[in-house]
DNA sequence: ACGCCTAATCGTATATTTGCGATATATAAT
DNA sequence: ATTATATATCGCAAATATACGATTAGGCGT
């Protein structure tokens, strides 16, 4: 590879980039999905409920924090976790624009 | 890694998964917004844009096409692509479907 | 047939992601 | 203090992704 190109793309598409890089792994879809079932958020339960090892769920759920798309607070001996809506809507919107600013221009298939 | 876990978890979330990595690298966002730009649908233009060299944008062509994000033809000599807005509608019914199933439980913040 | 042009594919180097066990850290309970 | 419990982090192995140059394949014009 070299050196990383990614950083000669612009803001908004390596940030919508980041977005969908957080969501590219069945287990953070997951673990979504389980965080939106019980709204007080969760931890141990995940680790319970996924097919995966507690470090690798703790990893998976600290790439969804550092994406901005969960909160996770410290709860005595154990962590909270939930979804962070204002980013979610967010990634929602950016989403939409770009999916709607295509569908304006044609609509109709080409090739 | 050892075994790939990805299999173990369900159909739609790896589906989801799936449409997600599709976008998650900036020079696939590009390339889409590129496709929403011209109706008409592109090929060599795409290389002369992006600052990567044309190997790398085929495969990321490919990639989308894999995806099921975008449909290519061969025209002559050269390709041309253009967005499957079936698929993309799909996705994004999907993923609002993920979303809005979590915003309707709760809204409120937790942790 | 020949060369020209476009795009796909191959081979390879490097970077990143995924996953786990082991360990560290931090709180709670005894 | 000691122990138990919960979670994060470290270190490593294996799998994937990213990027490129070189090569291949296919169509077009002459």
């Amino acid at each position: 590879m070299a050196i990383h190109k990614k950083e000669s793309f612009s803001q908004k598409e390596q940030e919508l980039a980041e977005f969908a890089k957080a969501l590219a792994h069945p287990a953070r879809i997951a673990i979504l999905k389980v965080l939106a079932q019980r709204n007080e958020c969760i931890c141990g339960e995940i680790v319970e409920i996924l097919p995966l090892a507690q470090s690798t769920v703790s990893q998976h759920l600290k790439e969804l924090k550092n994406a901005g798309l969960i909160n996770g607070t410290v709860d005595g001996p154990r962590s909270c976790y939930c979804i962070n809506w204002k980013a979610f809507e967010r990634f929602n919107a950016e989403f939409s624009f770009l999916f709607n600013n295509l569908k304006l221009k044609n609509e109709k298939a080409c090739c």
